[in-house]
DNA sequence: CATTGTTTGTAACTAATGTTACAGAGTGTG
DNA sequence: CACACTCTGTAACATTAGTTACAAACAATG
């Protein structure tokens, strides 16, 4: 786990000073799958950097209704928590681990310095935040410009290459969920994709051909 | 103009010395209500900081649909166009003048520098794209979660807020761009806006009730 | 293996949004 | 004022997505 860490941060080009004080005051969580991190209204004292496994950022409507934004992989950090911080505000938005995940937290407290003292981490945070706002259009793009039917097609692509595997393991509702419409209407749809020959449909389970 | 430039670094905490060194190496810019200030597939080579006047920031896809992100008013800046810069992509979003603007545009070589050696800018830029980040945010929102009806209704006070005017001075079909829908639907639901009166309807403007 | 809860399939219907077509009103210009 | 052009209103229709309702398949558990 340590050393995943040491390999994550090195490759960010992240020295060694920094490294060790990186693994010095944070500390460790395991998530198991479906497990929520970081929930609405709650407000970050961490921040996580993914060593192992993959969150999921969704977004949150007063009534409870979802959409998910983007996916967190290895190596990756949530710059929404360190916004959240900086700022003081609260989280509106909900993280969940999506696989049994690793995660590395850093206390806040030491953004402001690190952010001053190391140009590399200065680098680090400023592509993340790069990165998730690239992610941002791209679900822009996704809601404002394809019909459901290519938007489903296209979560599923975007999930087997997260998850690096053809199959993926998850419920009508589920994904419903994450595209914010019905279980029915995904059910629809996928029924359809598996007419056209692109997936296969099991209970819990759908391959991605 | 150039007073219009100091007080608006100053009161965002950019110290004097560098609010000199900004005044030495950008130059003015204005553009007339319409005009197209950066268009999608080119690379910019400047930031500009909004002096004057109003700028819209509107994504499109290959088949030049379109959608409004967020608009930049005056003291404000276009993190995007940093990153671009930064990461050497290209632009994949237009920006045009809502207004009669002015701009300041700063030479990109200078950012990296100046965001090493001043706090202060590092902070500006920062709370740029948190800001941008957080108007993603609420854009997605109201395409996800809201109907088209309550979305041009949002559309319209946002918009009335950005322009500190009652008075709108668009057509419909302009509208119906901005939103990614057709002329004809903005119509419908205009002139129901205007049945339940919340609007009037002039040829060319929308005043908001 | 009976019971319960979850998941999926499907039909029938409703609502929202998009499209096509056309008329009439307003504006600018020679 | 005649003409061309843009903008708006509206009807009729098509398509997409959302809803309700129900049955059957599957999984977990005692």
């Amino acid at each position: 786990m340590q050393e995943n860490l040491i390999s994550i941060l090195s490759e960010a080009g992240i020295e060694d000073e920094l490294i060790q004080e990186i693994q010095k005051v944070g500390f460790p969580k395991t998530a198991r799958s479906g497990e929520l991190i970081i929930t609405p209204g709650s407000t970050s004292m961490h921040m996580p950097i993914v060593l192992e496994g993959l969150l999921s950022v969704v977004r949150q409507d007063e009534d409870a209704n979802e959409i998910l934004l983007y996916y967190l992989e290895g190596g990756e950090t949530c710059a929404m928590s360190l916004a959240c911080c900086i700022e003081g505000k609260r989280n509106d938005f909900k993280v969940t681990a999506e696989d049994d995940s690793v995660l590395w937290m850093i206390p806040m407290n030491y953004m402001d310095e690190w952010i001053q003292n190391y140009r590399s981490f200065r680098k680090y945070v400023f592509s993340s935040y790069q990165t998730r706002f690239d992610e941002l259009l791209e679900t822009i793009d996704s809601i404002t410009f394809l019909n459901l039917y290519d938007r489903l097609y296209k979560y599923l692509l975007d999930k087997k290459q997260a998850t690096k595997s053809y199959e993926i393991k998850m419920s009508h509702e589920q994904i419903a969920q994450h595209l914010n419409t019905s279980r029915v209407v995904v059910s629809r749809l996928l029924k359809q994709l598996e007419n056209e020959e692109k997936i296969e449909l099991e209970r819990n389970r759908i391959s991605i051909l």
